[in-house]
DNA sequence: TTATTTCCTTGATCCGGATCAACTGATTAC
DNA sequence: GTAATCAGTTGATCCGGATCAAGGAAATAA
């Protein structure tokens, strides 16, 4: 069987409560598999869309990692965010039925392809997946102002200190670790994520290391002191 | 008669075509009206809401002019945006029903109150409104990308040129002039927005003068090179 | 295997913007 | 009106992170 055309369930998937709204009922559920009609696999370095493709579909993350990226003209990149398993990318392309960034896979990757056109039409029935969209798109809007008050004024160390933390308590609501993690991006970009240089970001994490507050080894991090790294982020609160 | 409880007709209003879908038929249009109940008047200096308040209705500006602010734990503050007439704010309180931002009002307005169960009930029956908020909320996402680019790899003299293009042309778009501004917000308003403190700012101003690209007079902004601006913000591509 | 490329670390130096400070001009309160 | 507060400008100095540079470690290709 073509593994393009694989028909999946959303009602057995058991990232369900990560990116399905809660509280339907059998038919609903039943609705919303229709939806997601294909998964789609995408290799490691290989885009999901780029920037000025026609928008379709939403998608859902099944397994793997990705990093979403803008352009300016003249060749600057910046990293607008990573994304894991339960997350949705592609919310740019709705206002202009255009995406205007890229979504690069940074590990083999499978998503679950939910057209937008049909998310729309099953909303207007089901008010609670009509709720969920209008959240999970609010969540993107709250997030960025996060990486506002990051960007515009956070020092290097407490950037990446809630870098990390976030990385971690992500991957810990998806029961991995809370205290260990491999960073599937380079240096280059959480450095363009966080506004710093790569040099910046290899420093930071050596200090952090040389201050027993971590341990790197490449891109296996093993974060010793969490507290440590919440006083960094919040100087004032927590010191 | 009350003017907390004036009714008024999104049908009649002058800016329909920036805060409401086109293409709504009589009935439809009728129904919309239904939905924006009051106008509420904000003084300057007042908050529509802030974070942390039940969050029930989104807002259309009717007139005056808002900014958008999220503060850390520890007092620092963060612009995450400016808001003028005919653009919509409270998205943020969507996701946890509970406003994340403070929205203060930089001079007396007026803004038409949406209340967001209403939104979400009528956008189930007309397409076109659901389609219109949804391209609203991806507008943001997209706008907030810009100003992810913005803070984390743009110089002070990028920044301050980005932004004054970009509320020229949104003034422009409502019948004001492309060359000639008042500024609504101090100095440390635009630094908090564009990641620079006050005095870099004022500097950046009085650069931008001695290079004779802008003539500036306290809040007062004649822009007199327009295009000078555009090669600031893209070195590479229009020099 | 070796060669090549990519990624990461570390050191030395430089510079853009922050910080500190003084002063002026507007605005608001009295 | 005058005093007081707030907003903006400008100068001097400092420092955090960028830049430039060299080398090492992993991953990938041949």
């Amino acid at each position: 069987m073509n593994p393009q055309t694989i028909k999946v369930a959303c009602s057995s998937c058991n990232l369900r409560e990560l990116c399905m709204p809660l509280g339907l009922n059998a038919g609903e559920l039943e609705q919303i598999d229709e939806i997601v009609g294909v998964r789609r696999k995408v290799k490691r370095g290989a885009a999901l869309f780029r920037n000025g493709e026609v928008f379709t579909s939403l998608f859902a993350i099944r397994t793997g990692f990705f990093k979403t990226s803008i352009a300016s003209e003249d060749g600057r990149d910046q990293v607008t965010g990573f994304q894991m398993a339960g997350e949705v990318i592609g919310l740019d392309g709705i206002v202009n039925d255009h995406h205007t960034c890229d979504a690069v896979a940074l590990e083999d990757a499978e998503v679950c392809v939910m057209p937008f056109a049909d998310i729309e039409a099953l909303s207007r029935e089901v008010s609670g997946l009509q709720r969920h969209i209008h959240k999970i798109m609010s969540r993107e809007i709250v997030r960025e102002h996060g990486v506002m008050l990051l960007l515009g004024s956070m020092r290097a160390e407490e950037r990446l200190a809630a870098f990390l933390l976030n990385l971690v308590q992500r991957l810990h609501a998806r029961g991995f670790s809370q205290s260990e993690l491999i960073l599937r991006m380079t240096r280059e970009e959480i450095g363009s994520y966080l506004g710093l240089k790569l040099e910046t970001v290899s420093r930071t994490f050596s200090k952090f290391a040389e201050d027993g507050i971590v341990e790197v080894k490449q891109r296996h991090v093993r974060i010793l002191e969490t507290d440590a790294l919440r006083r960094i982020v919040n100087p004032q609160t927590l010191l």
